[in-house]
Parts: structure tokens; sequence; C-alpha cells
DNA sequence: TGCTTTCCATCATATCAGGTGATAGTTTTG
DNA sequence: CAAAACTATCACCTGATATGATGGAAAGCA
């Protein structure tokens, strides 16, 4: 056997610790003295430690044993937590969660909703991924999560059930010193097909549809923050979450377009879905997320 | 039983999530493969969860399997981390290493030696403690740790075994707008008895002998830092290590005193000294971390 | 397709770790 | 000094678990 060390022995010797004799351990693990004994005479053996000092009356934790306790502890604890996960898949509930985010959901309810997650599931595995738009329902059809939040255009697919979770606000902005800025009137399909669009597009289909497309010199963008930076600093227009732009907005480092007619079609809200497999239903812990999280952006 | 699971069981699937199947696992653990088959069913059976899907050829982990795997690596490491503690002791390696050290000992080489100290014996505990001058004796003393780093003024005590280990040079400083500063002349003992001395005392022992005492207004102070503070604030003068007051020197914030013959008796360098009880002598870190230290402090 | 190999579940049997109960010796308590 | 509490040791026995054999199912191979 490569190690005889058991969780029993480790038991015994916490319980001993605890009780403060080896008679009461005996008597709160409901073993009589001599068991008690016998076992910590083998695991002073096998490990080849002396555990108890015996010289005086009773027994007498070593400083070795003393230490020994604590690393018992510990593993009793992990112990704990490997039952805690079993008895938690007994229940359905999930072993662990998986979850992709597209870029436009914001960050900060999820934020709160996943602590209070972890605080109420502390067993719970959480995973989490986010990357280009779009790159949340595909990790979702291809079952490495098993709840996405994303946008769900084009078009709403067949597989994927989805319930609305946000509606956000989509501006359109560019820098202050940029010339659509000083329009001074709405900004026509030609004046914005003439500067360029700052566009965030799927990474893995760079020719399929891009959400808000209106000019015809796009730059394509996998992350909002890179975006972000080429808004400031001049480099064209896009429409951003309103969330994300208001101090910008405020600051007066970035203004709002106003489109006319023509171009105003697609500015209607993004909604943000919640969406898992249709064959796939979330277990306790996912429904619990999302209510969790619907409740916290109905704030 | 308050729990039936074992260390054994957990070794046992870790072991088939690493070979692949129940017979490899059987092999590489040198048991027949129906002990193998076994130990899972009866997990599975105390657990109440389902680790393996039998409906393929040959088992395949299940989800919540997957996730009690990782479970049970952590479990065995901190088992392993129990047997690694025994095994130190076993060499002779004391189960933990408490040190106590002095205020004025310089602690830039003792956090590097700590380090390495920790990352040579990783399973050793170390704890740490520092108080007001005499604190380290006196938690030598008590058997609150086996080692410490102290002054051993005024007297070398029979009881403790003590090596040198670092000299540290002592100069008489005050702030640079403080009267003693301008003096013009070597300070007489008379000029420093009409100003106040900012020393180091021993809490536990205010009516005792002070360390460097000259002038007759002592302001008392337990730790080095604060001590600081009413020197730089021009409160009056002391004598303070050299590395710790180096810079405010060469930045002109502190000035060196001369004194005159009469009170520069103890003006040599002071001497921290590494001491354990005599009867109680360092195991194999304490040992370790002493050379290292030495070795560090010759630089 | 047919043969061989590999794999797993099940069962009866054997074995051994470990719990039980009794006893003796020691220290503490009153 | 007696009673109580505690531990070590021993013989004994129980039960968990490893073994070995068997059967069936899937996969590899010619």
């Amino acid at each position: 056997m490569i190690s005889s060390l058991s969780l029993d022995q480790l038991r015994v010797l916490v319980a001993i610790a605890d009780a403060g004799s080896f008679s009461a351990a005996g008597r709160n693990l409901r073993r009589v003295q001599s068991a008690i004994s016998q076992t910590v005479a083998t695991l002073e053996a096998t490990q080849e430690v002396t555990l108890f000092d015996r010289s005086g009356h009773r027994p007498q934790l070593t400083d070795t044993g003393r230490i020994l306790v604590q690393q018992a502890r510990m593993v009793l604890a992990s112990a704990a937590r490997f039952e805690a996960v079993a008895a938690g898949s007994r229940q359905g509930m999930e072993a662990e969660l998986a979850l992709a985010i597209d870029p436009l959901v914001p960050t900060a309810p999820l934020i709160g909703s996943l602590r209070a997650l972890h605080e109420t599931h502390p067993q719970l595995q959480i995973s989490f991924s986010t990357e280009g738009l779009g790159g949340a329902l595909r990790r979702l059809r291809a079952g490495d999560v098993s709840l996405a939040l994303c946008l769900l255009l084009p078009d709403a697919p067949e597989d994927v059930t989805a319930t609305p979770l946000i509606r956000i606000n989509l501006l359109p902005v560019t820098a202050a010193d940029h010339p659509l800025a000083t329009l001074g009137r709405p900004a026509t399909r030609v004046d914005l097909e003439t500067h360029i669009q700052l566009v965030l597009s799927d990474p893995a289909n760079r020719h399929g549809p891009n959400y808000g497309l209106t000019g015809s010199a796009p730059w394509r963008f996998v992350d909002l923050g890179r975006r972000m930076d080429f808004l400031l600093a001049g480099f064209g227009w896009c429409r951003m979450p309103e969330h994300l732009v208001k101090e910008h907005l405020d600051a007066g480092r970035l203004v709002r377009l106003t489109l006319d007619d023509d171009t105003r079609g697609n500015t209607d809200p993004l909604t943000i879905y919640a969406a898992h497999l249709a064959d796939r239903v979330p277990g306790p812990a996912g429904r619990w997320l999302l209510s969790n999280l619907a409740a916290r952006v109905a704030d």
C-alpha cells in the first residue's frame, strides 16, 4: 500500500485533541477507549512520530502532535468539502456553473450576483469566460458553458431558450473634437458613411453580420475597452451602451450624435438575454443566479 | 460512524481518473480490478452520487465525477502535507519554528532568510513575534519560542546559550532643528541631561535598567517607529542603529551628535545575539535559519 | 465476420484491520 | 485511603474489503 494514512485515524486524533482525553474521545466517537488507544498507536507507528507524551498521567500532545492536529483538521476540512459537493449534486445541484458573457453585458450587477452566489453555495465551482461578440453563444452551443448572457442578434436561434434580462440603450457617440460632433444638424447616412465607424465584430465570423453597422469604412474591434480608447482618441463614431459612456458624456469628452430619421432605424435598445440550450436546463445554482441577477438589474 | 469517507476511496477515484480505466487503476495500485470496481460502488453508494456513466463501453466520469476528482485531489494533497510534516519531524525536524526578535534587530536580512527557509521547508510552520525591548528574551524563557534574536544587556543570563549574530552601530542623533544639533562642540553630560532622551524600555519592566540611558528626563518608547517619529519631530535625542537613520542623516533631517569623552562610554556597537535556552537546542530548521542569517549579514 | 483482447460487474471466499471487552497499573480527587 | 478516571495491553471476534473466477459487452484486428 502506497500510504496507510486514513481519514479515520485523523478523525480520532482530532477527537482526542477536542475532547482532552482518549476516553472522552472514545465516548464522543462511540468507541471503547482501547480502540482509540490502538488507533493512536498504529498512527504513531506508521507515521513514525510521537504524538503524545506519555510520561505524565494522561497523554499530552507533543509539539509535533499539536502541529499534526492542525494539519489533520485541514485534511478533514477538505474531506468535508468533498462531501459537501457530493451532497450538493445529490440534491440536483450542478457540480459547476460555467458562464459565458458577451462584451456588452454590464459587469457591475454580475459581479454582485456572482459574489452572492459564491456565498450561498460555497462549494460550487464557478467558471467564467468572456470573448468577442458572439463568443458567448458559440461557447453555449459548443457545450462549454451551461449559461450565456448574450445578444441574440441578428436572429434568435432555434436550439436555445432565452429570457430577456436587461435592456441597454445604445447611444451614437463620438469624441468631442470629431467632425461629426460639430455638424450642427442631425447626421445623415451620407455623413456617417464618410467617417469611420468603430464596430464590434465576431472574431470567428469576420464576414458575418455586424450589429449596428451603418457606415462603409468600419474598423473592427473585439473588446469594448480598446474600442473606447479609439473612440476617445477621435478615430470615429459608434453606438455605445449608455452606462459605459455616461461619465465621458458628462465630462464632455464624448458627445451624443443626433441622427436623422433615415439612420435611426437600429437605435432601439439592445436586449441582453440569458440563454441556455433547450435540452440542457440550468440546475438550481444557475436558476438562483438568474433570479438574483434579474432582481439586481430591476433596480 | 459519522462519516464513512476514506482516503483510500479517494486514492482509488483519482487513480482511475489518472489511469483512464478501472483495470489500469487496479494495475497501478496493485489490486485486482474487482476491488476497484467495488470501491467505486461503495463510494457511490455512501455518497449517493453517480461518479461514472456506465452506458458506454468503459465507464466515463460524469460532470459531478469530474468535480469530485478535483476535490479528491485536494484532499489527498492536504493528506500529503500531513505526512510531510510527520516525515519532517521523523528526521528530527522541529514541527514549528517560533521566533522572537527585539526591535533593534534589522529586519531586511531576516525577511530574506525567512523566505528562503519557507522555500526550503515548505511544511514548516513559522511563527514570529516582536515586542518591546527585552520581550524576545522573556518569550524565550517562557518557552513560547525556541529561538530569540535579541540583545543580552545588561548581562548575559546563565540559562541561555547565545552566539553573536550582528553588530550594529548606535549613533547618537537628534533632529536638525534641535538645540543639541547646533551646539558647535562635543556634547557634555550636562548638555545631554538638560534635554529629553528618547529611550526604548522594556514595557514589562519599567523600572529596570534602560540600555544606553544617560540623561535624566527620559521618554519611554516600546517601538522604534514611534520613537523615530518623535525624534524627527525634534522632541529629544537618542542613540539609533545606523542603518535606520542613514537615510535621514543623508537628507539632513537628523544630525549626528558628537559627544565628549565623558559620555562616550556606551557608544560601543551593540551586539545582536541568537539565543536559545541551554536545555532546548534548536532543531535543523532553526540551525538552518541561523546559518543562512549569518551568511546574509556577512555581506 | 470471426477471433482475440480489453474492460467491467457480480459473486463466493478468504483475510486482515480494527473494534470489543476484560484486566492491570497509574494518577487524581475527595 | 478509597473511589474515580485514565491508559496500555491482550485475546477474541466481527466486518469491511481484497481476491479470484465467471460472464457479458465493446473494441481491435485479420
